[in-house]
DNA sequence: TCTATTTATATTGTCAGATGATATAGTCAA
DNA sequence: TTGACTATATCATCTGACAATATAAATAGA
């Protein structure tokens, strides 16, 4: 892992094509880390792509001369990326990255940074905000993404719970955000809405507001629906700041 | 890992503090992934932050009624990524995000991900873009900022390796993004420079432009400490856009 | 001959028990 | 007080094993 100890190197493995590693500290590294490396560099070697299958852990062992527990060491770390899958019988395939595992284990990492909520906020205007541009022509020409984003707010009206009114509510802007088709943009609004349930005290005393909110959805919607970008801007960014008076 | 077998669900653990989770698939992970997200709850209840301690792995273990190698597979994915740091005697205790790590393995991994590349421009043109609001007021009254960004600039032009360009380039566009001081945009453009590295080719077929790309950081520099928000914006996605007709 | 079922095989998933390596805490002597 | 030594704690890695799961092969029946 991140903490170094000395771990005596393997013999280097009779793969005669191993590249030659500069970078590598060769005699600082577990063996966990240097067999991810190995399993790396075969993977780049060899052009693997996804469903493409490996050596089982067992053959990678011999190949590498450590435990197979070692190699799973090194397999576990690379699948909880998703990079490596495993089944039994079927062994070792290539996977892809799974953006939403990544996410939510540095999401909650970034949790801990103890990022003040005015942050928190500002981003998720840059973010939701930003991507209007790209979510703009979709609501307006496609009815059914209109209608669908009306439908979430529209379902908004009815909540009287706190914790309903906030899952809808950040249902809604995902949904937006989502009409972007900008994937990393609606993941990294994902990751935000994980800070926004902490924000369950302010929806509190929002209440009052609620109405108010759901109709400054609807009227981001017709701005968007009209193309114009700038008022739909303007819109998002006021509702959001509504949080700035609670924070 | 990313594929799922039956595991038998060991019995809900002794933790008064257990959080409910409502999106566990109950019967279809492994152990360690299982830990992986228990031990991930544990530091989100607790508060944790960088090098507090943890259970040892062994504690974890009688915690979650499983083997000691069961929670290492989970130690080793988190740690994997840096969040988990582990050393002998010591034990666990809470690391950081380890950014070299992830870019190198997620880096190898970027012809299988899952965003197009249009994509990664779009979003990292709307969080760069976006910071600027916040980055503006800062370059434009914190001489110290501006100087360090334009010493960053400048020592680009010395550089001829197409690496070292790319991560002086990339260097310089994080610091600009830093000086919005909004964490959440800085970490996603830390994870999106992840993928930039793999624009590589690009930056070799632009090697004509590098000077140019050095002047418009420049230019954008320039109208940040003249307060010119818009024309920043404009001209650091006019740089971005660069890129657009290359992929 | 084809299909369904059963059996055998392959490989991961998990465990118990153990030793080696590393780091920290405590003790003692100068 | 400082440095050296010893004891202790805990991770790092291993051997050996069985359980669980999935696939391939063999067999039986229509």
């Amino acid at each position: 892992m991140s903490d170094e100890s000395s771990a005596a190197l393997p013999p280097e493995p009779a793969v005669p094509t191993e590249p030659t590693r500069t970078t590598t500290p060769i005699a600082s590294q577990r063996l966990g880390d240097m067999v991810a490396d190995r399993i790396k560099d075969y993977i780049i070697e060899r052009k693997l792509s996804e469903g493409d299958r490996l050596p089982t852990e067992q053959q990678f062992a011999e190949m590498f001369g450590v435990s197979r527990l070692s190699v799973r060491e090194a397999t576990r770390a690379l699948g909880f990326l998703g990079i490596l899958r495993s089944a039994p019988k079927r062994g070792l395939t290539i996977g892809r990255v799974d953006m939403d595992r990544v996410s939510t284990f540095l999401g909650f990492h970034l949790a801990m940074s103890d990022y003040p909520r005015t942050q928190l906020l500002k981003a998720r205007m840059v973010i939701e905000s930003g991507a209007l541009a790209e979510a703009v022509e979709r609501i307006a020409t496609d009815d059914a993404v209109y209608q669908r984003l009306c439908a979430l707010n529209d379902r908004l009206a009815g909540i009287t719970d706190v914790d309903a009114f906030i899952a809808g509510d950040l249902a809604f802007h995902q949904a937006l955000l989502a009409s972007s088709q900008v994937g990393p943009l609606i993941a990294f609004g994902g990751l935000l809405e994980v800070f926004f349930r902490s924000f369950r005290e302010e929806l509190v005393h929002l209440r009052p507001e609620w109405a108010g909110g759901i109709e400054s959805h609807r009227a981001i919607l017709a701005a968007l629906r009209d193309r114009n970008l700038n008022l739909a801007r303007a819109l998002l960014e006021a509702h959001l700041s509504r949080y700035f008076s609670r924070v």
